[in-house]
DNA sequence: CAGTGGTCTAGACCACAAA
DNA sequence: TTGTGGTCTAGACCACTGT
């Protein structure tokens, strides 16, 4: 539940879309009936407005009203910053997790350059694979900064480092910077995924921030390219 | 130009933090302050730092202030709904427009499920490719509604499609839902596109939508694996 | 014309950071 | 304590859609 008002009329709506309580293809009500219904004022109901329609659950046109979309098939939107646990409880299939790397290091000259770090920041290197259906499909290298994170256990990494990074140490995730691309298999993909005749994998890297601004992870993530899916919502931005 | 105060201030904010006039990691002015410059409300600036904390340039920090990213390693964010033709006159190379296949059709049952239409709606299929350093690296196969666009030529299709539907045509895009796969290439890709070793391509499909939300195009696009980079910021919603 | 969404304002109060 | 951003309000006017 987020505390602010127009974050819980964005909650009721949205959940009231995905449900089809309110169908695809009608009107919402106007603005001002919202604003009646929610009792909150205009200004309130279109900051719920707009963020329904950044994520696609709605189209607003000027002089008509709020057509509610089809979002139905769209199962499952990638964009965002979820953690793979997260992702993992919303399927239907069962995934598990194998960490094969837990150490401290110093950063190597790649890492020194991609993180913008000193020589004297220690940083914790996770590797980890993810299975489903008894096929171990992600490859996921994470780097995190002892700075940040002074402690780390295999049994943590196998849950979920976000919700210990979030919920016990308080920190808050603020952002992310994503480059997708296709590359060959490497002898690591090889040792750990379960390749099929396909010799690609999709590498998604990370450099997430906190909410401070500050950088505090790098990760690599490798998919095996057969079983990687990305769908998006993206809006035109007039001008 | 947005004729909105609120797009002006963003725009004239972003370009300040583009050409680095605002060094990043430096603090914004504070809300009022920006009121002050700008002769607008607390709540104008606000929507306009809002755009350019959704978009990567700033970072707000309550009680603090607007901590400005660095965005110049951002080359090139392909996020949200661009037209081929406007990224590739940001590019420094020189791209190249082929038109293979422009013709009026009735669409087949794949294309009927895709776009949810009847047999009696005719579409125009075009088939392009981009060439870039002497090499097709990206095959575009388009679908339009002719209810909407009724007439299409070879020389739209070879300068820029986009331009003339919003341009000529006066119809203003609205959003789209994308999908990205990976998958082996085909008799099309190996017949159109220059193929390197890779024997996979990047396949981007969209649904694209006009602003009073009708559908009106379907677009497959195929880039060459080795060629294929896409960039994204992302924001953790917090709830 | 009436009714819708789009924008802007001035003011109020709260939550958080830094001194 | 001061100053920052976060939220909410009530009211005004504009732009667009439909009748």
């Amino acid at each position: 539940m987020g505390r602010s008002k127009f974050i819980s009329i964005y909650n009721d709506l949205s959940e009231k879309i995905h449900k089809q309580e309110i169908a695809a293809g009608s009107l919402l009500p106007t603005e001002n009936e919202l604003g009646e219904q929610f009792k909150a004022s205009r200004e309130t109901i279109r900051k719920a407005l707009a963020m329904l329609s950044r994520n696609g659950y709605i189209q607003k046109i000027q002089g008509k009203g709020s057509i509610v979309l089809d979002v139905s098939r769209q199962n499952f939107p990638i964009s965002g910053l979820t953690s793979f646990r997260e992702l993992a409880n919303h399927s239907k299939n069962k995934w598990t997790t194998q960490v094969h790397q837990l150490v401290l290091m110093k950063p190597d000259d790649h890492l020194k350059m991609m993180m913008n770090i000193r020589d004297d920041q220690t940083v914790w290197k996770v590797i980890r694979s993810r299975t489903v259906n008894g096929e171990a499909v992600i490859l996921d290298k994470d780097y995190l900064l002892q700075g940040i994170v002074p402690m780390l256990t295999a049994d943590i990494c196998e849950r979920s480092m976000y919700d210990y990074i979030e919920n016990e140490l308080g920190l808050k995730i603020g952002f992310a910077k994503k480059e997708i691309t296709v590359e060959r298999a490497g002898v690591e993909d090889k040792r750990y995924l379960t390749m099929s005749q396909d010799t690609h994998v999709v590498v998604v890297r990370s450099l997430v921030y906190l909410e401070n601004a500050e950088l505090f992870q790098f990760t690599e993530s490798r998919h095996r390219a057969d079983k990687f899916r990305f769908v998006d919502f993206a809006r035109r931005e007039h001008q």
